[in-house]
Order: structure tokens, then C-alpha cells, then sequence
DNA sequence: GCGGATCAC
DNA sequence: TATGGTGATCCGC
């Protein structure tokens, strides 16, 4: 949307930062600037969206400072040197500077808000948004002249402009309106780049050469009515001619210079152009300039879609798109193809314009002095200072006009997400749940493109605004609800513990799934899995227990593209069945075989994970994962009877390779349950359970809640941190998973937290959740936790889980991983060598200032977050 | 690999 | 009443 580019513009920037110009001319109708923000201001102050914008620019205020106070200890001959390593590799980039390609951006005025005037009369010279009460995609100009901007809530709009309509959005629309535009500029440059449903860049270098030769009549249009019309051919009849003097397009821009709408001339041009469109009657013939081509593309655009473009045109991309913001509404700009030119539009360009340059770095250029290009210039020997190395190339590189030529083809994606904002959630079951359901949506997501990933990274934002992000990197790629949900909620409910006894008070949760392998990776993935299930066909049919009532109640619901709402509703009425429903599976069949399978999986991922074994991937070699016993060549029926074996009975402690980091042997495990008093007990009425059979008795929740949430409960627990530290391991603060010190001791530490995990799962409204539970289930090797699903996937992925949480993980890092060597650096660590990116360019590298605001270790409580902050 | 930030649209 | 969703990248651990 332009109106989201009109950065500087932005509500919160006026609001916050007090900054900004006021481009409102005060018409006869709208607010000055002034009115504007006041209205703003009384309308956020005191909300928490404030409060944690106060937040945030305190952060940058900060880093503003630490960046400051560096700056003052450079040296004049430190600055010196700088300069003249930075001249020379400004030197270098001269020297390759490349005029050669025209480059156009194209940009669609106000689109969403122009697509719904165009549609509905009664709109028009009425200001209008798009979007909803809660927040808007964008103003048509009529509205802007209020203060409505994109991105800005409906109901602030509505005080500043209560005749605003606020339209809901149409995206089904836009999307086709967005095709027939593409249809016209595929004729330019069949490979342009579409940045959204309303921008593009083209590269017309090669049109431009072919259309040197061509014929008038290749080049000329047909004039029609106001109506989009699908015949635009060139030199074909067309409907009825309008009146060229004047934009067919909606009245979106009364406000704009007498000059655009100028009889004769429906477009805005800034040069001298030698040959105008020459219209004759009902037809228009275009010249073969860069110019004249881009006023047939828009003239096309407008034909067809009765909807209006602004446009740039330059030798390189970061220009083109500069350009295409200096004559909108329904302009073009061009910067012709030589150095002066480029630089003369450089000189004054405030350098926020530049995509890229966003609200904080504009702040800490501007705490630098910097405000134009030329002054960014000015700075290069600073900056290079005080900015890592792609910063200040990406400094250097704008102040001096240069930019990609190179229209990158959209590489592979990287991740694939799904997040929602909802009005406050604190039950952790609604939570979950929600969780769920967000997982549904993803994989659907992930399906219709064929993806797997391995990092789920759950995404959490609280009533406060405070965003944090948790992710969890499993060994094998997952991509379906169930695998992906096993992770999210295990992501999820550590969040949860952390704060227990307080809940969690949400306003939003995402999903993303990323960690797609490369061509190379999916290969060697195939053959794992494969592997791993090669046996086990059979097993994976038996997972109908749980899977066949989930999969169609909880797991293959459409996505649902509803409006909060209705959202809710839905929510609300699948509540019944909770997270907790969905992967208990009451009566397990005798799975005795699949059970095992699983740990060969497990154990083949040890295996390769711990290098304990055999380069050969010979899969008839097994290591028990229980008791860590190579088990030579023996048949998989055998293999499986002794792990079985191994699990019925207490045999793991003994085992000379792995004693100092397997499980916690029962002693150990007894121990830590003495040393937790009433915690044990109950983690000990659950691991019973599972154990033998039984039912869990007279657990209460309520004590459960109060034993397990005092947050330094006791004497006891300070007990075992001491002596967990004299072992070197994580101390008290270090709740989670965290085993950085002392691998071999991780795993008592890991069973406390599954301990504490599994506690809160018997809080669950279903009391009886272990009540009927066959011998025969799924058993966690880590975390010894009988996992609720029979699915043999879903388990490696709970697995996995437990690995992650700091015990395979850190040996992997540490000790194991042969390939541990240093990763590969994706920059030339000279200071002055070229940037080499990994993957397809950095569009806009955001700010990269080696100063953040001082960073605090990360409390388990937020709310240790709002006392840092709030001092 | 993780988490916080920044940026664009 | 009420301040979005998706994707990418970078930095410092």
C-alpha cells in the first residue's frame, strides 16, 4: 500500500517521536497536523499499546546513547584510517557502478482503497478505508487529508474523520485486479518482480531495445471508456473513446497539482519528453523511451482496470522505487541513466525514503547528524565505525545512488506462518487449544506448497504487547498438525510454567514453521524416513486409536478465514474438546512392535547424533536407547523384546558408557523426589501410574498449584540447586532446560521439568487423563513420560522435543558433532571485502548497528521484563 | 540454532 | 471495545 510508504508519515512517528513535517495543506476540509495529533494522543494515551511504545523508544533511546558514547571515543586517527579504507571500497563501487539498465517500479495508487471506490460509486469523493475497526490496510486521499493512514486502528480514524467509511477488505479482489495488472507488465519484462498485489519492478532494458524498432502501430492504444475493458490490444478496436484529457480512474485524487489532470496530457511527466503520447481522436501512440513505455504501462493499467499507478524509472532498483513515490498519486518519475543525474537526486533525498531505512534507523542516523544522503555521505568514515560492515555498505551504497540492477528471482521460501490477535486469553487450556488450532492452519498452509520444516517457533504477545518468540529445531522434518503441534505445545507450556502461578495473558499466538531442506537435504531426509519406517508400515495403521477422531475433528477443519468473531465462536464451541482430549488415547492397542520402532528411530538418531556407533548405517546393528547397549546383529523382533525388556524392568542405571548422561537412574530420581518433598509425590503418583497401571488417586489440584508455582519455593529446591551446582550444573535461576554446564547431569534436571510439566498436565480438567492406560504405550526414553498418542511419528516428534531441551542438544554442540566446526561465514571478515550473502539478496537489511539497547538476560518471567523497563 | 529487532508491504 | 499478518534478515549470543 503507498500510504504505508509515506513513512515519515506515520501516526506513531508524529506521535512519538514529535517529528515529521505536516503535508497538510489544511484544505477546507481535514485537520492540520496539530488537531491530528492531538486527537491521536488522547485517544492512545494510557492504553497499553502506549505504554509499551514508550517501551520500545526508551530501547532505542538507549542504543541511541551507548552509539553516542562510542562515537566519543573514537579517535581523530582511527577516523582517518576509516576514511580511507571506506573511500577506497567507495572507490570500488564507483568503478562498478552500472548505468546500463533501466529499472522501473511500478506502484498502484491507494490499490485496496481505489479497487473499492471503483467498485461503488457511493464511495466516491467520500473518504474511505480499508480495513476494520481494529486496524486499517489503507485510506483512499480524501481520507488521508484527516489523518487516516494505513496502519492506523479504524476507531482513532473514526475520531479523526467520524464521515470515514471503513470498508472491509476484499482480498479476492484485489488479487484478480492484481493479475490483469501483472498480465499487462509480463508484455515488458516477463520476468519482473512483484513485491505485493500493487508493486513491482520491471527491468525494460531489453524492451527497449527490441521496441526501437518497432512500428507505430505495434505501439499504439486505443482510447476507451472509463469501464475496464480486457481488449487493450495494441492497434485494436476498442469501445468507445473517452475524452483523454482527463484520469478515467475514481475521484481519488481532487487534492492533487492542477497540472496532472491538465487537458491533453493524462500524465505526469518531469522531463522534457520529446515525444509525448501523439493522440489522435480515439487512439494514443507511444514513443520508445523508457518514459513514453512506462506511460503505456500505465495507461494500459488504467484502461484495463480503471484503477491509476504512479511509477519511477532509473538505472537501479533502490532508485526506481524512490522515484515511483515523487509524483504519486498517478505520476512518473525518471532519473535518467548518467551519474549526474543520480546524484543530483540524491543530494537533498531525506533518507528515510530509501526502502531499507526504517523509523529506528532514521532516529539513529538523525542522533548522527544525518539526515539527507549527501550528509550520509558526509558520515561514511563514522559510520563505518560505529555500523557493522553490511550497514554501512548499505549506507555506502545509497549515498551513492547505486542499487541492485538485478531483479532476483523469488528465491525458496524460508518459513511459512500463521499468528492471530485475539482479545485477552489466560486459560492455558484455551491456550492450547488455540495452539491447536493455529497448527491446523499451518499445515494446511504448508501442504498446498509441500513443505516440511524442522524449526517450530511459537510466537507470543501479551496484553502488554510484549512480543516473544520461542523455537524448537527437531531432527527430522515435520509439516503435519499433529507433529507440529507436539512441538508448539511443548514450546508453549514451558512458557506457561515459567510464569506459573500467573497465567499467561495473551492477545496473540503464531506459529512458523521453517527449516526447509535444501534439494540436497530433502533427499537424504527421504532416505531417513524411510528408514525409519521401513519396518514399520504396519505400525503406522495402527494409529487409528487417537488419530481418527482427531484427525477429523481437530486437525482437517478448513482454515477459517473468519473475522474475529466468528473465531471465537468457533473457538468457544470446540473448547469441549480439549488439547488434552485430543492426544489421549484411553485404551491403547498392544503395540509392542511400533513401541519399539520408535526407539529404534530414537535410537538410530542417537546413534548418529552421539557417533556411539558404527559408521555403517547397517540397520540390523541396534543400540538399546534404554540401556544404551549395543545389541550387535539381531533381528528386530529381538531388538524390540529388549527394549521392551529393558523398559518393564528398572535395568538402566549400569551402563558403563552412558551412565554419566542417560536417564537419571532410579536412585537419582528418587533422590530428586526426596529432595522436592510434595512435588514428588504427585510426579511420583504419575509416573506410577503409567508404571503399573493405576489410577492416580486424590491428586489435587489445587496443592498441585501452590507446591509447584511457588517460584523459589523453598529450601528444598534451594537444596538441590546448591547441590546441583557443586556438580557444575544449572543453577536456581536457570529453571528450563538448561544444561550448558553439566551435560551429564542434565538429565535429573530435564526429569524435574517434565516433572513439573507433567503436574500441570494432571491439572487438566480430566482428572482421570491416566485412568485406563494399557501396558503397552508409548514411554519417552528422556523424559520417561508416557507420551498420550500411539502415532509413531508424533512420538519421534515429542522425542525430539526432549532432546532438545538442552541434553542431546548440548552434547551435540559441545562435545559430539563432528561437524562443529565454525559456521561458515556468510561475510568476508575484511573489512573492506565485498558482502557475500547467502541465499538471494538481502531485500532490506534492517538496522544493523552493533549497539543494542543493553541487553538483559532473559528473565522466565515477563513480568521481570516490565520491571527492568519500568525500573 | 535462538531470540529480539527492524523493515516492508 | 478496539493498535494486523506474513516473511525476511541481521546481530549477538
Amino acid at each position: 500500500m503507498d500510504s504505508t510508504k509515506e513513512k515519515s508519515d506515520n501516526y506513531k512517528d508524529d506521535l512519538l517521536l514529535r517529528m515529521g513535517l505536516n503535508d497538510n495543506k489544511a484544505g477546507m476540509e481535514g485537520l492540520d497536523k496539530e488537531k491530528i495529533n492531538k486527537i491521536i494522543m488522547e485517544a492512545t494515551k494510557g492504553s497499553r499499546f502506549y505504554g509499551n511504545e514508550l517501551k520500545k523508544e526508551k530501547q532505542i533511546n538507549q542504543r541511541i546513547e551507548n552509539m553516542l558514547q562510542q562515537k566519543a571515543q573514537i579517535t581523530s586517527q582511527q577516523l582517518r584510517k576509516a576514511q580511507l579504507q571506506v573511500d577506497r571500497f567507495a572507490m570500488e563501487l564507483e568503478q562498478s557502478r552500472d548505468l546500463n539498465s533501466t529499472i522501473v517500479h511500478i506502484d498502484m495508487d491507494a490499490f485496496y482503497a481505489a479497487v473499492e471506490m471503483r467498485d461503488n460509486p457511493e464511495l466516491k469523493d467520500k473518504p474511505i478505508a480499508v480495513g476494520s475497526m481494529s486496524m486499517l490496510s489503507t485510506s483512499n486521499y480524501h481520507a488521508r487529508r484527516f489523518g487516516v493512514r494505513a496502519a492506523m486502528p479504524g476507531f482513532i480514524a473514526k475520531r479523526l474523520c467520524p464521515q470515514l467509511i471503513i470498508v472491509p477488505p476484499n482480498f479476492d479482489k484485489y488479487q484478480a485486479v492484481s493479475r490483469e495488472v501483472k498480465e499487462i507488465l509480463t508484455d515488458y519484462d516477463p520476468n519482473f518482480m512483484a513485491m505485493s498485489l500493487d508493486e513491482a519492478y520491471l527491468n525494460i532494458t531489453k524492451h527497449l531495445e527490441e521496441r526501437k524498432n518497432w512500428p507505430e502501430d505495434k505501439r499504439k492504444y486505443f482510447i476507451t471508456a472509463g469501464t475496464s475493458l480486457e481488449n487493450d490490444n495494441p492497434g485494436k478496436e476498442v469501445n468507445k473513446p473517452s475524452e483523454l484529457g482527463r484520469s478515467i480512474s475514481p475521484l481519488l485524487f481532487e487534492d492533487s497539482p492542477p497540472d496532472l489532470q491538465s487537458p491533453g496530457n493524462p500524465f505526469q511527466v518531469n522531463s522534457e519528453e520529446p515525444n509525448n503520447p501523439q493522440t489522435h481522436q480515439n487512439s494514443v501512440v507511444f514513443g520508445t523511451s523508457a518514459e513514453e513505455v512506462v506511460k503505456e504501462i500505465r495507461f494500459r493499467v488504467e484502461q484495463k482496470t480503471a484503477l491509476t499507478a504512479s511509477a519511477g524509472i532509473a538505472p537501479n532498483m533502490m532508485l526506481a522505487k524512490v522515484c515511483s513515490d515523487k509524483n504519486k498519486p498517478n505520476g512518473q518519475y525518471q532519473i535518467l541513466p548518467n551519474r549526474q543525474a543520480v546524484m543530483d537526486f540524491i543530494k537533498d533525498l531525506p533518507i528515510r525514503k530509501v526502502s531499507g531505512i526504517g523509523k529506528v534507523t532514521e532516529k539513529m542516523l538523525k542522533a548522527l547528524g544525518i539526515i539527507t544522503c549527501t550528509e550520509l555521505y558526509q558520515q561514511r568514515a563514522l559510520l563505518s565505525l560505529l555500523f557493522s560492515e553490511t550497514s554501512w555498505h548499505h549506507f555506502l551504497h545509497i549515498s551513492l545512488g547505486l542499487g541492485s540492477t538485478h531483479l532476483a528471482r523469488d528465491g525458496e521460501r524460508k518459513s511459512r506462518s500463521v499468528e492471530r490477535t485475539f482479545s485477552e486469553i489466560s486459560k492455558a487450556e484455551e491456550q492450547y487449544s488455540l495452539c491447536q488450532e493455529l497448527c491446523s492452519e499451518l499445515a494446511q498452509d504448508l501442504q498446498k506448497e509441500g513443505l516440511k520444516g524442522r524449526t517450530v517457533t511459537i510466537k507470543l504477545k501479551n496484553v502488554n504487547f510484549e512480543v516473544k518468540t520461542r523455537a524448537s529445531t527437531v531432527s527430522a522434518v515435520v509439516s503435519t498438525a499433529e507433529e507440529i503441534f507436539v512441538i508448539a505445545k511443548e514450546l508453549l507450556r514451558t512458557e506457561i510454567d515459567a510464569d506459573f502461578p500467573h497465567p499467561l495473558r495473551l492477545r496473540l499466538m503464531g506459529v512458523r514453521l521453517s527449516g526447509f531442506p535444501n534439494e540436497e537435504e530433502k533427499k537424504h531426509q527421504q532416505r531417513s524416513i524411510i528408514g525409519f519406517l521401513q519396518p514399520g508400515n504396519q505400525a503406522l495403521s495402527a494409529t487409528s486409536c487417537i488419530l481418527e477422531k482427531t484427525d477429523k475433528d481437530q486437525f482437517l477443519k478448513p482454515a477459517q478465514t473468519s473475522h474475529k468473531k466468528s473465531f471465537f465462536d468457533k473457538k468457544r464451541s470446540e473448547r469441549k474438546a480439549s488439547p488434552q482430549d485430543t492426544f489421549t488415547c484411553e485404551t491403547v492397542n498392544k503395540q509392542s512392535l511400533q513401541t519399539s520402532q520408535s526407539f529404534q528411530v530414537l535410537n538410530k538418531k542417537m546413534s548418529e547424533n552421539l557417533e556411539v556407533v558404527e559408521k555403517s548405517h547397517n540397520c540390523q546393528t541396534f543400540t538399546c536407547p534404554v540401556c544404551f547397549r549395543e545389541q550387535g546383529s539381531i533381528s528386530l523382533e529381538a531388538f524390540n523384546k529388549h527394549v521392551d525388556a529393558c523398559l518393564d524392568g528398572p535395568s538402566i542405571s549400569g551402563n558403563p558408557k552412558m551412565s554419566s548422561c542417560s536417564h537419571a537412574s532410579s536412585a537419582e530420581v528418587n533422590e530428586k523426589e526426596n529432595v522436592y518433598g510434595s512435588v514428588s509425590l504427585c510426579e511420583k503418583g504419575g509416573y506410577e501410574t503409567h508404571q503399573k497401571n493405576t489410577e492416580i488417586t486424590s491428586v489435587d489440584p489445587v496443592e498441585l498449584v501452590e507446591t509447584t508455582g511457588k517460584p523459589s519455593n523453598t529450601d528444598d529446591i534451594g537444596a538441590l540447586s546448591n547441590k546441583l551446582s557443586e556438580e557444575e550444573c544449572s543453577g536456581p535461576s536457570s529453571k528450563s532446560f538448561n544444561m550448558e554446564h553439566c551435560p551429564q547431569n542434565s538429565c535429573a534436571v530435564s526429569l524435574e521439568n517434565e516433572d513439573v510439566g507433567s503436574l500441570r498436565r494432571q491439572e487438566s480438567p480430566q482428572p482421570n487423563l491416566y485412568e485406563v492406560i494399557s501396558d503397552q504405550v508409548l514411554v519417552c526414553p528422556i523424559c520417561n513420560l508416557e507420551q498420550k498418542t500411539s502415532d509413531l511419528t508424533l512420538f519421534n516428534v515429542h522425542v525430539d522435543v526432549c532432546l532438545n531441551k538442552g541434553i542431546i542438544q548440548e552434547l551435540r554442540k559441545d562435545k559430539i558433532n563432528p561437524c562443529n566446526q565454525p559456521k561458515e561465514s556468510t561475510k568476508s571478515t575484511d573489512n573492506l571485502g565485498k558482502v557475500q550473502k547467502t541465499g538471494n539478496k538481502a531485500k532490506r537489511p534492517g538496522l544493523m548497528t552493533k549497539y543494542s539497547a543493553s541487553k538483559k538476560t532473559r528473565p522466565n518471567n515477563p513480568r521481570h521484563t516490565l520491571d527492568v523497563f519500568f525500573k
